[in-house]
DNA sequence: ATTTTTTTTTAGATTTGTCTAAATTTAAAT
DNA sequence: ATTTAAATTTAGACAAATCTAAAAAAAAAT
């Protein structure tokens, strides 16, 4: 019941890469975990034979059952350790990732557990991803592309799908976090550039690449 | 500037065996490690290369100036956390020492000292010991063996030099914890037991075995 | 001063995770 | 249907950290 920081590392690349049912393959796994196609064959035999996942030669990978619940454990303990860093100790949400990607192994149960009662069992991290519970049940948060918001809603940003340094960097110049209110004013039809309105600030506009990574909450009541 | 959890460890071992300036030997830092002479004796020869300790075959190890850096950085950080531990989510002292261990090998500079800062800058850890501030000084904290209170004198512990579980285990039993305020009322001279009193307790008494290993501070103002 | 015991080091293996270079399989293009 | 290209796996090597068994050095005992 105890694994390597780095099997934990793939079982939590293969989970991110896995949409659905679909298939991993391994060079897709070696660019996300900055290693070479070889070394993720030789460590896709060891997760196989521990029954981590499910592996054939050419054919790509899939996480077992036992696969995902290690993967959401690891998951819940990077969501958390990042609201941490930003809600305790004051860090911005753009430089919390790397730390987390260290105290996600960390293995004390009791401590994730204690951790996520002193926190107030958020919901979600710093990123507006949400954390999963102790039972490794991960909410499902509603969320619309801002590109499709209709315009003039008010909406809250809640999550966002990019998460390079290059585009947390953007968004502090632009002062957009989870939770933003703001909306869409018009779509110029040259570029597809969005311009934005946030309460007491000028307008301004984003590019389509940028808002393509930006995820809203909006109220959906019919009026 | 940056080391393997392993070499932390290491160095830390030798740190805590190395009174003053006498040197350490490779069964010591063997058994304190849990490993094998023959293992330590491989790891001596590569912390001497990074040159983080002094070292001649036969002739035992001391820590240089830089290894002893490093070895207060990784306390520090040690003592933090298990502060936090306690302080924070609750955790019982005896109970913190193990994830503390873990938690010492998180790299992340800026974390530390916006986790001291969080917790207050405490001097002291839950078990009474000093914590390096960040430039590595370590506060030397005036305490006397309580095998030394003289009778009836109203004393505070301040620290425990054996923190194996079994010891702190007894401390709970007994109901003493850092800051535990108390005072020896009479030495039994057949088995050298301490007969204890502590505020609207009942007295008690303690192994000399015990006494030995609880350190107390005391008013010393001359009456 | 030898002998015996203890401590420490060396020699040779092992495990984990990684790499390069070459071979193989699968997929795409002609 | 071949040929070419891309993806993947194998073969062989390496670094880090550990181990066991044997050799060597130092310390203790006679
Ligand atoms: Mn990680
Ligand atoms: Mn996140
Ligand atoms: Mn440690
Ligand atoms: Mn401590």
């Amino acid at each position: 019941m105890k694994y390597s920081s780095s099997k934990e590392n793939y079982l939590k690349a293969i989970f991110h890469l896995q949409q659905d049912d679909s298939v991993v393959n391994t060079n897709a796994l070696a660019r996300q975990l900055n290693t070479k196609p070889a070394s993720v064959t030789d460590m896709l035999k060891k997760l196989k034979a521990q029954k981590l996942l499910q592996y054939q030669p050419y054919k790509g990978v899939k996480l077992t059952a036992d696969g995902k619940k290690v993967a959401l454990q690891i998951i819940r303990k990077h969501r958390l350790w990042e609201y941490f860093l930003v809600d305790k100790l004051g860090f911005g949400w753009e430089e919390v990732h790397e730390i987390a990607e260290e105290l996600e192994h960390i293995s004390s149960r009791k401590l994730i557990d204690r951790l996520e009662l002193f926190l107030g069992s958020p919901r979600t991290d710093p990123h507006g991803d949400p954390i999963p519970d102790s039972q490794g049940k991960m909410p499902v948060i509603q969320q619309t592309a801002l590109l499709d918001l209709p315009l003039k809603k008010t909406a809250a940003v809640i999550s966002v799908s990019n998460q390079s340094t290059a585009m947390l960097d953007l968004l502090k110049h632009y002062h957009i976090g989870i939770g933003t209110k703001l909306q869409v004013n018009r779509r110029f039809e040259f570029d597809q550039t969005l311009e934005i309105a946030i309460a007491n600030r000028p307008v301004f506009t984003i590019s389509e690449l940028l808002a393509s990574n930006l995820f809203v909450a909006y109220d959906t009541t019919t009026a």
